[in-house]
RNA sequence: GGGUGCUUAGCUCAGUUGGUAGAGCAUCGCCCUUACAAGGCGAGGGUCGUAGGUUCGAACCCUACAGCACCCACCA
């Protein structure tokens, strides 16, 4: 092995032996199912932080399951994401100066392909680095043309039910995007802006009224004015009109409940095509609709001749002058107010009336809700069930319906007279329909959102609408692993469409994740220039390339030279190349249930220095294991103390692993498992056998038992943190698995260790404790001596009590005996703590010049020069065991605790009183004896 | 306006059914001990956001408040 720790060197070609090995693919001779649906990136992104932080965790659990014996898949697949990756591909345009309408459709959609081709490869290449553990033979993408026949079948299906409908309706409108879009991907912002109070002169010449709005241009399309039915300052006014300001048109004064009196004037000037609340009200009183907006937001015809053309906020400050000069603005007020903006281009969405396609959602929904109530979903953290119900229960037909080129066409043609027909092709249609080919039909022109394939993913990449043998095991899939972002757009969407085209719920448990920031709790994005690329953490980046790559492309290109600053700053020396089984960790170790992540690279050092411990620890064992030949029967060893209790501990450490994988705890895995693997096999395993194997008397049987323990351990460890960090772990284990006569081509196929009671040894474990505190404690003496560690000491046993003694002599004795006798005395306790050797004295001893440290009634002393000193030592651990005795004896006096605290939570209280007590007139004694030496 | 989460050591975070407050990093001290200086050993550091309540006992349960973050919603 080489000496030193390098994951360059170690992880890239692993991955191509195990994906040409096809070790991905579920074992089908297996039939307890594991299946993870990869939530499908878009096919021409790449990998950012939130995908490497949740693959990570998706690769832990398939690996576990795998190992632990399931036909483990793991389903790959992009999506072909229609808006987000059409604007891309309508931004290179742009940049010839060409608009997607100048190459027509099919030229289009070409493009995109074109771009798809070139660009597509990188998420997936990506993933390889990541290690993770897809089965890319499966791999899907969502326009893939069976794919696309099933968003067909259900297209067509529910239309025919009745769950799909066509509808002028008032919708979301994106005027740069020229497309409808979802209530969900409106984002509203609180922005400033202001409250224009005009007078809208009565139709009878006798005064005014005045409405208070954010947005003067609407006026064009009033068509009343709403006062609360019982506001007493406009109840004279109802059933009169009012003069509309610059249209010459007459409107009517109307009371509605949903007026708040208190707001503005009172007075709402109703628009009904271009307000939500506007439309119902319009509905409820049977009013009009007059839309004033071109699609791409200019006024339209339906505007006087003035406005007619003008962008809508040109429109506004012209009509505001207009009002002014006319001496109708009776007030402006600044205002906050939420503007509502598109969570793709950012622009000030409007509510537009159009032709759209809409699924109805109520009953699809009824039976989503259920399948969390009642238990057949389950999210994690729980938490999250509330959000998801309370969505579901106030859910709004969804808008299906987008004017854009990339996606799936919506399968429906309509004739001359707007008739609608709907089939899988347009032959299918005429003739289902018998219509003759003199009628002309025209496809309709939009495609469907982006959710509505994502939603059929966990059954359609698995063959549905076709009965296959992987929809029949693998549906529903076990657990989807994904952020709160998408828990609407996604996941409830999943589970209605699961439930109502399958009859069964797509995924048992929902994992959300919390959402990764940067170190500050800023969320990554491009435009703040904190964004952190997981490849980058694995190779490497030196500072010009980073602040290179956070500065191009950018939106706001002024913003170049802070990033800079700020990047300089944080990465004076860039990034160093931690590998990414160290990423994978520092991934796992910071998936606490929390929402918010900081990422700090100071995590992957640490995580990265644990793989340099591990790889260390791995060419001890094999250094000290190599020349000799193992001896795997277990009943020719004579395994150790120190033996028996590194199993038993291990033992544990497998069942805590077992259980933090069941409950999502992969922080709390992350922890146990380092802990384990450093504090516990490291920094004390390795050192108590190290006697044992260096010393040329050592007895045999435990040497070789040491050997065993040493290989066996280790080859345990790397099984148990394969899931995490898949390469060191193989990389090692494909040296030490053939020691104990593992003959297998990967770790990965290993099963995964299970729990075994009978290698639980609570003596051993007693006896370890006992001597490693014995050991902390005569560390913790030297330390506060100023000894030199290099420096043999005499250890003075002092002999309190004839009892006492002889049980610690003889845990000693035992520890002595248990690694056989070496060449010097106490040659465990010696190694460890440089002791020379241990003298007995007895209690009455007029002794000594020593400090003092007690272990039950053990008591130990090094010889000292410093007395004063000592007995300042001695009087301020005095005192801090008088601070803890005074609070136990405040607690043992208050009757209530003694009489209705358990008794054995009093026992034990009692106990530690006693022996703080003993500890403290044993402090007093050797302080008096001190003193009388000084004196002397 | 409703809802959710968070507040614990200088920093990032654990804290299982209430029973002596923990880890990593950082800091300080001592060590190049033959796996590892990307290391070893040891130490210091917390009135657990505030105020009440329940309890023998609260970081944990209840109430109110504050700060921060997020989600939903039709106040023009």
């Amino acid at each position: 092995m080489e000496k030193t720790y390098t994951p360059q060197q170690i992880e890239p070609q692993w991955y191509q032996t195990w994906e040409t090995n096809h070790y991905f693919q579920p074992n089908q001779a297996y039939t307890q199912p594991y299946c993870i649906m990869l939530p499908p990136p878009n096919v021409t992104g790449s990998l950012h932080m939130g995908h490497g932080f949740q693959h990570t965790i998706m690769d832990a659990l398939t690996r576990y399951h795998r190992m632990c014996g399931a036909a483990a898949l793991w389903q790959p697949g992009t999506d072909h994401a229609g808006i987000a990756t059409q604007m891309v591909v309508e931004r290179q345009l742009l940049a010839e100066g060409k608009k997607r309408h100048d190459l027509g459709r099919e030229a289009f959609i070409n493009k995109v392909w074109e771009w798809k081709a070139q660009s597509g490869g990188m998420i997936t290449n990506q993933m390889r680095r990541m290690g993770s553990s897809v089965d890319w033979t499966r791999e899907r993408f969502t326009l893939d043309p069976a794919f696309s026949k099933a968003v067909e079948k259900v297209f067509i299906d529910f239309y025919k039910e009745g769950l799909i409908y066509r509808n002028k309706y008032l919708v979301n409108w994106d005027p740069q995007l020229l497309t409808a879009i979802s209530d969900l991907e409106v984002i509203s912002t609180e922005e400033q802006g202001h409250l224009w109070h005009i007078r809208y002169p009565l139709a009878d010449g006798n005064g005014h009224i005045v409405v208070a709005t954010t947005r003067p241009e609407t006026l064009l399309g009033d068509v009343a004015v709403a006062v609360h039915p019982d506001d007493e300052r406009y109840k004279n006014l109802l059933g009169k009109t009012v003069q509309l300001p610059l249209t010459g048109r007459t409107i009517p004064i109307i009371a509605d409940g949903m007026v708040d009196k208190d707001f503005g004037t009172g007075c709402v000037k109703i628009t009904p095509a271009h307000d939500f609340n506007d439309y119902a009200m319009g509905q409820r009183h049977n009013l009009p609709q007059i839309n004033i907006l071109t699609p791409d937001a200019h006024l339209n015809e339906n505007t006087p001749a003035a406005y007619r053309g003008l962008e809508r906020f040109a429109a506004r400050k012209k009509i505001v002058a207009d009002l002014e000069a006319l001496n109708l603005i009776e007030k402006i007020e600044p205002h906050t107010l939420k503007v509502p903006r598109g969570d793709r281009s950012g622009a000030v969405i409007e509510p537009y009336l159009t032709d759209q396609w809409f699924m109805k959602m109520k009953p699809l929904a009824e039976p989503a809700i259920t399948a969390v109530t009642a238990g057949n979903i389950r999210f994690i953290p729980e938490g999250w069930t509330k959000t998801y119900l309370q969505w579901l229960e106030n859910i709004e037909d969804w808008c299906i319906s987008r004017q854009l080129w990339w996606g799936h066409r919506i399968p429906a043609w309509y004739d001359e007279q707007g008739n609608i027909y709907v089939g899988e092709n347009e032959n299918s249609v005429r003739q289902q329909h018998q219509l003759s080919d003199a009628i002309q039909l025209q496809q309709d022109s939009d495609v469907l959102d982006t959710w509505f394939s994502a939603a059929l993913w966990p059954f359609a990449t698995l063959g549905w609408p076709e009965k296959t043998p992987d929809l029949k095991l693998f549906y529903p899939t076990s657990v989807l692993v994904t952020g709160f972002d998408i828990i609407f757009f996604w996941v409830a969407r999943m589970a209605m469409l699961g439930l109502k085209l399958m009859g069964e719920v797509p995924f048992r448990d929902v994992y959300i994740t919390g959402l990764i920031r940067d170190h500050e709790g800023q969320k990554m994005s491009k435009s703040k220039g904190n964004v952190l690329d997981p490849i980058d953490i694995i190779d490497g980046i030196d500072l010009n390339a980073l602040i290179n790559k956070r500065t191009t492309g950018l939106m706001q290109p002024q913003m170049a030279e802070k990033i800079t600053r700020a990047t300089k700053k944080q990465f004076p020396d860039g990034i160093a190349a931690y590998g990414t089984d160290a990423l994978r960790f520092t991934y796992c170790a910071l998936a606490s249930t929390t929402r918010d992540i900081r990422f700090d690279l100071g995590r992957v050092e640490g995580y990265r220095n644990f793989c340099n411990k591990l790889w260390n620890a791995a060419r001890f064992v094999l250094m000290n294991t190599e020349n000799h030949t193992l001896q795997t029967n277990e009943h020719a060893l004579e395994f150790t103390l120190a033996d028996r209790w590194i199993c038993s501990r291990l033992q544990e450490t497998i069942q805590q692993a077992h259980q933090h994988f069941q409950n999502y705890r992969f922080d709390l895995l992350a922890q146990a498992l380092y802990e384990f693997t450093w504090n516990e096999y490291c920094d004390w395993y390795l050192e108590l056998v190290k006697p044992l194997l260096t010393h040329a008397d050592a007895n045999p049987q435990q040497r070789q038992a040491a050997h065993f323990t040493l290989v066996y351990i280790l080859e345990t460890i790397l099984r148990l943190l394969h899931p995490l960090m898949p390469f060191i772990t193989e990389e090692i284990w494909q040296r030490i698995a053939p020691m104990l006569s593992i003959k297998a081509p990967t770790i990965m196929l290993q099963s995964y260790p299970v729990f075994d009671a009978a290698k639980i040894d609570a003596g051993a474990v007693e006896e370890i404790n006992w001597l490693k505190e014995l050991i902390t404690k005569l560390r913790n003496l030297r330390s506060e001596m100023n000894i030199s560690p290099a420096k043999y000491v005499t250890l003075i046993q002092r002999e309190e009590s004839i009892n006492a003694i002889q049980q610690d002599k003889a845990r000693l004795a035992n520890y002595q005996q248990s690694l056989q006798r070496l060449n010097k005395h106490f040659d465990l306790i010696n190694h460890l703590a440089k002791i020379e050797k241990i003298e007995h004295h007895h209690a009455d001893d007029p002794i000594v010049l020593a400090s003092m440290t007690m272990l039950g009634d053990l008591h130990l002393l090094i010889p000292i020069q410093d007395i004063q000193g000592e007995i300042e030592r001695l009087n301020k651990e005095f005192a801090k065991l008088e601070k803890e005795h005074q609070k136990i004896a405040d607690r043992l006096g208050n009757k209530n605790y003694t009489e209705k605290a358990p008794p054995e939570v009093v026992a034990k209280e009692q106990q530690r009183y006693h022996d703080i007590a003993l500890s403290m007139n044993k402090l007093t004694t050797q302080v008096l004896k001190l003193r009388i030496l000084i004196s002397l």
